[in-house]
DNA sequence: CTAGTGGGTGAACGTCTGTACACTCAAACC
DNA sequence: GGTTTGAGTGTACAGACGTTCACCCACTAG
């Protein structure tokens, strides 16, 4: 009880970012209204104000929100330090299902507005994207049989894999919660990494061009 | 001047789907309402009624439009026949960034929508995008070093180059008519296509799991 | 030539939207 | 302990929305 004003309105923040989370599920950013956000979370419209300047506003928070924790998933990728091909194939692949089924809403957030989102929100998700496939790359650098790779290269294989991922995550998302599926999704993008890494380690022995 | 009844109702049904794509670039169809695009296209909101019974079903329709022309695309790149692999890869890339370029509004609603429009478009986007796949995999099974392939990995396989597709379709509308920008994206794709292939050649080498 | 079909009109409805403004009243501060 | 602050209230407005209805009147069919 020693800070009750400002964890009020943190509270009241939060409860605003989750109904907004839930609203626009199975829509767009584009399609809701402050006034919805305002009666779902039990607040009066102009109330609204006092947390965001905007719906869109809004918005960028949780992009901001949706890859922290993507980031903290990538992060725990990377911990996984000495990679055998398979091992990591298997722990990137795992860890993203968990993510994706943990904080699914986020991830079905960033997925939508990614295209749709309203422009700012979509040019946030699409610079967060790149800078998860530029640390992917940086990453990629340090794997035995990648030493005579081209930065060019580099980036293009990474784009090729966040993409595969990305896509992932979509049908996880839509797979939504029925396990089976959500484990066929798994086991799809397991080969899937497994062919591009298999295509990548022979990749110099065929030139380009 | 034979047919000039049905002939007007076309013109202004295809006006109609016209100012729907141009009008949802940059928001999306659940943002779209009937009187914007009545507006646009120069009628009053209620003669919208004469040719959709609401924006939903306008929606089905473009997806309709839109994946015949990726029909043809695919049709155009299977007809080239005998396929030396860079070969194959060149056709695909180069067909798939002419017809995208050229219908980019419609590629950029299929984008969009596939994630963020109402339930039913969604739904339609995702069967059409799983006929592609489909197709692709039948396709692939032609191709020689894929006859010990099972269903399974063939499906796997074109699930992957198809994702990269739509990655690339997406990265196109995005670059909007810049052509160093375009140019830059098909060059990441081709490559993408190349190592994806020398990975697929060398699958059953070393078995799965 | 006459009857009827059907694309387009225009006014009206109830509902929802974003935003402005003046307000309360409990917690925070000095 | 009196003053300030600020999250939340309540009313109000003008505009946009989907949908209804009765109405045209150029074209078509018989």
């Amino acid at each position: 009880m020693t800070e009750t004003r400002v964890e009020r309105k943190e509270r009241t923040r939060r409860a605003i970012l989750d109904a907004a989370l839930q609203l626009c599920d199975g829509s767009s950013l584009v399609a809701l209204s402050l006034r919805q956000v305002a009666r779902e979370v039990g607040i009066v419209p102009t109330a609204f104000y006092r947390h965001f300047d905007s719906i869109e506003a809004l918005g960028l928070e949780l992009v901001d929100e949706s890859f922290a924790s993507l980031r903290s998933m990538l992060r725990d990728v990377r911990s996984g330090s000495q990679p055998s091909f398979s091992e990591v194939v298997d722990r990137s692949v795992g860890t993203l299902v968990e993510h994706v089924e943990r904080r699914g809403r986020h991830f079905a957030f960033i997925v939508r507005e990614r295209a749709a989102g309203p422009p700012a929100v979509r040019a946030a998700i699409r610079h967060q994207i790149e800078l998860a496939q530029h640390e992917l790359a940086t990453d990629l650098a340090r794997l035995p049989g990648t030493e005579a790779w081209s930065p060019e290269d580099l980036r293009v294989l990474s784009a090729l894999i966040v993409g595969a991922m990305v896509g992932t995550a979509e049908q996880i998302v839509q797979a939504d919660g029925r396990p089976d599926a959500v484990q066929q999704v798994a086991e799809t993008a397991r080969t899937q990494l497994r062919m591009v890494l298999i295509g990548a380690l022979q990749w110099r022995s065929t030139p380009p061009a």
